[in-house]
DNA sequence: TAAATTGGCGCC
DNA sequence: AAAGGGCGCCAATTTA
């Protein structure tokens, strides 16, 4: 990838100055042009080219202030992000990613270590906020860093890869402080009705639902004695004395028990969660002024999905979903990834047969369901899913014979990611993100080229099996935890992978809306929700389906594998499924 | 008493 | 239908 794009490095100075420069060519010393001094940030931005790629310690921890002064950034350099992306690359998972970590590292100082993370502010309305706090790098040292991480960048397997992992990552983070400033659209009022509707009243206008009350006194109704249905530990109890043994209260173990209590108990948790993770309390800590702002982390899985920072944003209950409604005049188009982790799957292992029928216009398990399944759908998911996820027993077991059949390189790739896992070695996405070490490897973990290569090529990083290891680990016995590691890195290449295509899926959608009116205001994995004027839903539409096309390619190349998108427009989130 | 762990369940 | 993967959050319990 060769990247034309201008350079500048921002860094503060620790005065509550802010230095900016161009990025000096690779070699150079130091800058030729302009070396800026300002007070606002902001007008560094304002004074570099338009479409400038900002270096910075943390997209975090300035581009919310930027935001805040009415100032958008096309792309940047996210340094700690990368800094993180590189080290698991390298072997080197869990070091210190602060900015002064890596210049530390590089001048062989004492490492700092990284400053703990705060807890999300329900009410984190203020640009100011950071949630990376870090001691301020000099311009210089910045410069520093970025220049050893352009050098480690192209010392990986895969370079331009990696560096399309870094950038979009990088823009990830720009669209994740976005996201947070504009708020997912959510109705209090639509929302209190709900509670009220599956809950009952407080009584005393506080205190427990009446209905939840209400479950909680059948349950012990049903058992004859007082049963509290939010305590395990007094359910299992109460099974055993009417001669029922439970393993655990699981809604799968009891629903099909033969017990009076076994109805009220499953619809008391159902509510309970309700009460607990999106009630009345919940409310009114993070829905202000009609919106709904979770922090968002790109990356904050080690299989580099997101996650949210306070909120519970990515376990919204669908019913809950009610409460989503768009501005007056306004729509939320909700875009869902067809089948996004087999497709993946088709794309990273090149097996002809599975991207044949991942670039067919229909449902993806209706087209493996014809290969070897005789038109049983649900028999072709639950093999494929078995696949992706390492399914050790049931149905996915039996069926996985017949995909392998069919499709032996999409099999063969997930069971030598898995093969690499139990063998002590370490697993990249397709953009080269990494898994970490196994548990109790130890220090000096050999770092070398590989991963999963079905291709043909390096055997992965050789681990060199360090003795005595806290997961058993001994050639010839897989342990509990040695499967439970396969399982591990098989999945990850797969919803790793995915999450590399998610994040160029992002950022070209990021960039087609940069000219509309339209917000992405919310992302899940695989699901995307925009907020925009009822009469841009069209063009946004298209924006998505162009913008799956494009990461697809971008990511993965030319394949025959197709990434469509079911699309709905919607005033309400809850009436797009 | 505070931090860490556990059980359970919401989402993908 | 359940069980494989990834999370966050809550309440209760155990540990330090």
């Amino acid at each position: 990838m060769s990247d034309r794009t201008p350079r500048w490095a921002l860094a503060e100075d620790g005065d509550g100055w802010w230095q900016a420069a161009p990025v000096p060519p690779a070699g150079a010393a130091r800058a030729d042009g302009p070396l800026l001094r300002v007070r606002d940030p902001a007008e560094a931005i304002r004074s570099a080219p338009p479409g400038t790629r900002w270096v910075w310690r943390s997209t975090a921890a300035v581009y919310p202030r930027l935001l805040a002064a009415g100032v958008r950034v096309e792309r940047c350099h996210d340094i700690e992000d990368a800094e993180l992306l590189l080290l698991g690359h390298e072997g080197r998972s869990g070091e210190p990613r602060s900015a002064a970590a890596a210049w530390a590292r590089l001048h062989h100082a004492p490492v700092p270590p990284d400053p703990p993370q705060r807890a999300a502010d329900p009410r984190a309305q203020d640009p100011l906020f950071d949630p990376q706090p870090a001691a301020p790098l000099p311009l210089d040292a910045l410069l520093a860093v970025h220049a050893d991480q352009a050098v480690r960048l192209g010392a990986t397997e895969h370079p331009d890869r990696m560096r399309l992992l870094v950038a979009a990552e990088s823009a990830a983070f720009l669209l994740a402080a976005e996201m947070h400033r504009a708020g997912l659209p959510w109705r209090a009022d639509v929302h209190r009705a709900l509670l009220t509707e599956l809950l009952g009243e407080r009584y005393g206008g506080g205190g427990e639902p009446r209905r939840l009350a209400e479950l909680a006194d059948r349950v012990s109704a049903a058992f004859g004695r007082r049963v509290r249905p939010d305590l395990p530990a007094e359910v299992v109890k109460a099974f055993a004395k009417d001669g029922i043994k439970l393993r655990s209260t699981r809604r799968w173990e009891i629903q099909e028990l033969d017990h009076p209590a076994v109805e009220p108990l499953i619809e008391y948790k159902k509510l309970y969660r309700i009460y607990t993770a999106h009630g009345w309390s919940w409310l009114g800590d993070w829905v202000h002024a009609g919106r709904f702002r979770p922090e968002f982390v790109p990356g904050g899985t080690l299989t580099g999905r997101w996650v949210t920072n306070g909120g519970g944003a990515l376990q919204i209950p669908k019913v809950i979903r009610r409460a989503v409604v768009a501005d007056p005049g306004w729509r939320l188009v909700v875009a869902d990834a067809d089948q996004m982790e087999p497709r993946v799957l088709a794309a990273i292992s090149r097996d002809p047969a599975f991207m044949e029928v991942a670039g067919r216009p229909e449902d993806l398990y209706t087209a493996v369901s014809r290969q070897g399944f005789s038109g049983d759908r649900d028999k072709a998911k639950i093999a494929v899913l078995g696949a992706v996820y390492g399914q050790t027993s049931g149905d996915g077991l039996k069926n996985l014979a017949a995909l392998r059949r069919r499709f032996p390189r999409a099999v063969a790739y997930v069971d030598d990611a898995a093969k690499a896992g139990e063998e002590g070695r370490l697993v990249r996405t397709w953009l080269g993100r990494t898994c970490p070490p196994p548990a109790g490897s130890g220090e000096g973990y050999e770092a070398g080229d590989g991963g999963v290569d079905p291709g043909g090529g390096p055997d992965g990083i050789d681990a060199g099996a360090p003795q005595g290891r806290e997961d058993g680990w001994t050639p010839g016995h897989a342990s509990t935890n040695t499967r439970a590691r396969g399982r591990f890195t098989r999945n990850f290449v797969v919803q790793g992978s995915a999450a590399d295509w998610a994040l160029l899926m992002l950022a070209a959608l990021r960039q087609a809306t940069a000219g509309m009116r339209a917000e992405l205001v919310f992302f899940q994995h695989d699901e995307v929700l925009v907020h925009c004027p009822a009469e841009e839903a069209a063009a946004v539409v298209e924006a998505i389906r162009a913008a799956g096309d494009r990461a697809g390619r971008i990511a993965f190349g030319d394949t025959p594998v197709r990434f469509p998108f079911t699309t709905a427009v919607v005033e309400c989130y809850a009436d797009a499924k």
